[in-house]
DNA sequence: CAGAATCCTATGCGATACTG
DNA sequence: CAGTATCGCATAGGATTCTG
């Protein structure tokens, strides 16, 4: 696929958001950042994933400003990955899917793992999409525009 | 790949939800669909993909119960497709994925499409993940927990 | 326009072996 | 343990053609 169809020219975030990702992999890596992985090991456990194939997703989230590498806190002469303030805005991504996925893929009672808030143990809130006025909005209540310069949307879509 | 990896047996519904989004193709149809999109050719138009990949892409979003396939609304006998509930509950992917991109991949006043509230037109309010009783939660403020029967954490994670 | 059917190639990725 | 190097195959997906 050519390093697939590029993306990071689009002028849609989510197309550029999917490109810097790169694939399904590389979100995985992300999530188990979210749950404490550090070490090249700890992936490589947590996702089954061949050595290379970490190797090189770790590199593009590294050059990619999502992870940072910075040496081992055990002391070891190792280094560790951490998630970036970038990579940590990932956040709501990884828990919109972890919601969606909860509500969709498994049957009541089946054992998953789940995110919960460490104060109390209890599953967090469901994400809710509001306006910058604080209503939630279902997605019939918005629109994607087209801003053409700073800030001023070019046009409500018809529909 | 063998269908790549499959992830649709984890325990871990990130990765039953990337199981089951299949790709990024699939992931911008939905984008798509929100947007409005309906037919087979806005969607071969807004992605620009080869006509036999969108084809099966849409099965698989169909198969899966992202979608659904309805009569044409003007009448013509070509058929259309909406998004299910359940479609519509990747909203908040949607737009957490948006606002990332949004955030990360545009210089400021770099055109780009933007999600806005219908009553106004303003852009949307960044995704907040909160707790059960309604707090703002960071990264560290969560665990993840194996729940092993009903409901009931297992045990939280050491860290 | 909406797809299905072919063909073809680049490459993702799995497996394994090797290094420090 | 933390990677790098090499090999090989399946396949995603692009291009094109054909049908109703």
């Amino acid at each position: 696929m050519v390093r697939r169809t590029r993306f990071d020219d689009s002028d849609c975030p989510v197309a550029r958001s999917v490109d810097a990702i790169g694939d399904w992999w590389s979100l995985l890596i992300v999530r188990d950042a979210f749950d404490g992985s550090r070490r090249f090991g700890e992936f490589q456990r947590g996702l089954g994933v061949a050595k290379n194939i970490l190797a090189a997703r770790l590199r593009v989230l590294v050059d990619g400003g999502v992870l940072d590498v910075v040496p081992a806190s055990d002391g070891s002469s190792y280094h560790e990955y951490v998630l970036t303030p970038k990579g940590r805005d990932l956040f709501p991504v990884i828990v919109a899917l972890r919601q969606w996925g909860e509500g969709h893929f498994f049957e009541p009672g089946e054992p998953h793992s789940e995110m919960v808030d460490r104060q109390g143990g209890r599953p967090l809130r469901a994400l809710e999409v509001r306006s910058a006025d604080g209503r939630r909005l279902d997605p019939d209540d918005t629109a994607v525009v087209k801003v053409d310069q700073l800030g001023t949307p070019a046009g409500a879509v018809p529909e």
